[in-house]
DNA sequence: GTCGGTGCAAATGCTTTGCATTGAT
DNA sequence: ATCAATGCAAAGCATTTGCACCGAC
């Protein structure tokens, strides 16, 4: 049987990415700024992925003073400009993930132990494209997540 | 190639569910009210996806006076006693589904027109279950959410 | 020099909670 | 009778917004 998953990040160049974001905002008439740079920068550096008050602190420990608003309003265009995606967990607060120019990334949560795991699967978005197919639906992107018990969950309680 | 996804609902005998509440109730030391099989009978007629404030909707169209508090309460219960799950679209609020004694269900929705689209897969089911094999993990449930363009969103904008 | 952007603080809106009262067992 | 449940209104909290000032183009 074929391997169904790829487990784990692979860095990905991050470079074209500041100029991605570039080209959308002069493309609806938006500018370019200081603050919306550090916030790309921030997430960049983050990799996976974050909520927007662990942005913030990113931001402060690299010295950086953008205001919460313009963190949420920049976060906002990089999900419109395609860079991040929102990836939900729970209702308390949203979960967003990079994945300009990466393969999807999808998420298995362990129900015990709350340890998270970060794994990709071609055989899912191929299934997924399978299925938008036979409806007659253009694919554009998935979210996937498992609930499960990690083995350091199964031990018996105690 | 075999067909990747059962579309739709097949009504599912709704008869035990009640009870099923109540064995969890009583386990925990907790009571049965009316409120709460208020909540739980509206949850059952509305059969799909539900959202808190439609739930409170139901509620008083069927002439029950439950207060929102207790339908959040309830609704918590529910998914305690795996009655119901969540099921997130955006980080607005939460969505919730019936799930106890039905196939996972999972959603596409188009990014155009707004169009939700239940389906269930099999094949999904047992991708995850390859998937949390290899990683020694249990499964005990998936989210599973597909974005793409619903063919009346295809249309050219005008 | 023009707009759009920023920070701040206030506003929003879903969800949760404290508390006095009510009700299931 | 007891202890949990309810309803109400207030509190919480992540996110959004209005506005006066600032800065990229």
């Amino acid at each position: 049987m074929k391997n169904p998953i790829t487990e784990s990040p692979k860095k990905q160049p991050t470079a074209p990415l500041c100029s991605v974001f570039r080209r959308f905002l002069k493309s609806k008439g938006l500018k370019y700024t200081i603050e919306r740079a550090d916030v790309l920068d921030a997430i960049i550096a983050r990799d996976g992925l974050f909520e927007a008050e662990e942005l913030l602190l990113e931001l402060r420990r690299r010295g950086h003073r953008v205001s919460k608003a313009t963190t949420y309003r920049t976060i906002h265009l990089l999900q419109d400009a395609g860079i991040i995606v929102q990836a939900l967990f729970d209702s308390k607060q949203a979960h967003y993930q990079l994945i300009y120019g990466k393969e999807p990334r999808d998420h298995m949560v362990c129900m015990k132990t709350g340890r998270l795991v970060e794994f990709q699967s071609g055989e899912l978005t191929q299934l997924r494209d399978r299925i938008c197919k036979q409806l007659g639906w253009t694919p554009i992107g998935h979210r996937f997540q498992i609930y499960a018990v990690s083995p350091e969950g199964q031990q018996p309680e105690r």
